[in-house]
DNA sequence: ATACTGGATTCAAACGTTTGAATTCAAACG
DNA sequence: CGTTTGAATTCAAACGTTTGAATCCAGTAT
């Protein structure tokens, strides 16, 4: 049942040495090997050195899996993404988020699982698995939709995990975020500032916080400038291209069209930019589009896309820095981080294009 | 000195609930349990019915960990890069094939365990930590170098492992790579047939094999043509967007400057096109540039990129389908596999701009 | 009656580590 | 001299799993 399509049929080396054999050649007990190779001080000097040299000769090797068995500790952190692995990894937003959270393991000489759950049903089972069995002392978890029955579960485990994005339960959770609203905020006010007043936002999926931020955050900022919010300049998307496509495509057939979109990320920036040419608009000085996470090639589009920039790094490397003081238990700052984003203005916006 | 500087304190849970309770709750021994919860069809119907319900009262979960300490098979395969974090993750040429590898190993149900290397220094210790601690059924390596001194001891280990890319004690080693050589002869051909004679190439670090075959291609290209290599139109490059710009300059303050350039990658490319803007040239059609990889960024730049594409995806996926046929001493196809490359035409090379 | 066969269950031992207990030995005390 | 203390070492037991051996029982052959 767990085995899945794994094949079984696998032929173990015959040459494997045991720790037994060791203890034997030198006439000691197991302990005493194991201890000895480990170099602890309560080891003779002297016995230790007759014990390595028969490791040595054996060539025995020291297991951390027995150390994982015996000591409850892997010293590996899972970092779950609850999506399919194909796009997990086409948004390269997540390579950031991933880079730092390696970078932060490695420094503490931990060791990092990836793990993607690509249907919902495999999910709870992939969770289970990963909690239960033990292989991992905590986790990381990415981006989880706003519906997911398994957090409930993971709370209640009290099982070391931290969460990166908010969530509505948050009092109680370990997380790290990024400002989305003040973001999104800070994106709108600028398209204010350039004089527009129907702007239109294609959002992310809803079901995500990271989205439903970002709108709130354009809402504020059209209220704070006495703009009406029209449902109408409100397209749900799912941060793909094709939905900044087919969504600025919709947004322009509406009898008073928008003259500006702010894009809830980057790649539907991308896709807006793109419509828009098709329509015979110019974006950028022509028509305004503002992007959101600031990836890399923002600045080698044409117009270079004006974003929201977020520290996805910072994100990585400061969940996992939560999550390792939890799993020694050290005192942390407070259980939620929230981390700034600020507004790179590029040529996208209308703006005279600097970089 | 395996610790690090992790931290020690730890605090253990104090209620762990042990198998021994199960056994005792239910009067059988501890490996009756066991297999009882593996639902191995050895034991008893009846049997199994009461150990679930201790089991499921007493909150007992079986342990991957121990599953794997005795059957020396964690179910988890490692993808070391020997790199450091903020390098392998900056070019994202390496998050396809970490995709690709994910997506085959998550089918068949096993763990991808991500490892990076900061320094030199510490690479050899990582490579013994993975490869001895158990801790891992087999390795993936991605883009070593061709002095990295830890492949001749994984070669002598009969550890089972694959290698990404070409290397050339290949005949003996289980390797996954592409036509380099092939697909930088396709560029340079497509430069030639535009009519240059002048064709300059930006490579990769020539200790790695596939920048040493693209320019092995971009030479066998000019042989073909019957156009005379020349030493000072090729410049050793790092694969990233500044090597890419300080080249362009150096090649252009040349007494007979190129007329058009390769790039080893798309990055370089960026760069190549960004000192020729700088310098008054037009990439394009008034400075052919031609790239390899066909990063997602490629079609969005400005001109749209003509580049080399590499199945990156699938290089990581066939790494693992091979890892995972090792593992399972399955008969293989061959010891290597090559994937082919082919170019991608469209506007930086000169072409009519068709994407 | 005894031995044998084979199926159905169960369990001891082994994998390698760490913790807590045991052992040894020397020195210090009564 | 006998006991105690303490330090220096060592080891048995425990963690949870799987393999190979053991046990039991019924049925059959000798």
């Amino acid at each position: 049942m767990t085995t899945g399509t794994r094949d079984e049929p696998l032929e173990r080396t015959p040459q494997r040495v045991t720790i037994r054999e060791v203890a034997g050649k030198v006439g000691v007990s197991v302990s005493t090997v194991s201890l000895a190779l480990a170099d602890s001080p309560l080891i003779a000097t002297d016995t230790k050195r007759k014990v390595r040299e028969a490791a040595a000769a054996l060539h025995y090797r020291p297991s951390a899996l027995g150390r994982a068995l015996q000591s409850r500790r892997t010293n590996s952190v899972a970092l779950i993404v609850p999506h399919s692995s194909q796009h997990v990894f086409g948004h390269l937003y997540f390579m950031d988020v991933l880079s730092g959270v390696n970078e932060v393991l490695n420094a503490a000489d931990m060791t990092l699982v990836l793990s993607t759950t690509k249907t919902e049903v495999q999910e709870e089972e992939a969770y289970a698995k990963v909690l239960h069995s033990q292989m991992v002392d905590g986790v990381i978890l990415a981006s989880a939709a706003l519906n997911d029955k398994n957090i409930a579960s993971l709370q209640l485990s009290s099982f070391p995990f931290v969460f990166i994005g908010r969530y509505p339960l948050d009092p109680v959770l370990h997380t790290v975020s990024v400002d989305d609203e003040g973001g999104a905020l800070q994106a709108v006010r600028h398209l204010v500032w350039h004089g527009h007043t129907r702007i239109a936002h294609i959002s992310g999926p809803l079901a995500h916080l990271s989205a439903a931020d970002r709108l709130a955050g354009y809402r504020r900022a059209l209220e704070e400038a006495g703009i009406a919010f029209r449902a109408e300049y409100c397209w749900e998307g799912d941060y793909t291209e094709e939905a900044g496509l087919t969504g600025t495509q919709a947004l322009l057939a509406l009898e008073e069209p928008p003259t500006a979109i702010f894009a809830a990320n980057d790649e539907t920036a991308i896709g807006v930019a793109e419509a828009l040419r098709a329509a015979g608009h110019s974006p950028g000085v022509g028509f305004p589009v503002v992007g959101f996470d600031d990836l890399m090639f923002a600045r080698l589009v044409e117009p270079p896309l004006t974003t929201v920039h977020q520290p996805m790094r910072e994100l990585g490397s400061a969940a996992a820095r939560l999550l390792l003081a939890l799993l020694n238990s050290r005192p942390i700052d407070g259980l939620q981080v929230q981390l700034p984003t600020r507004l790179v203005i590029r040529g996208s916006c209308g703006c005279p294009s600097s970089a």
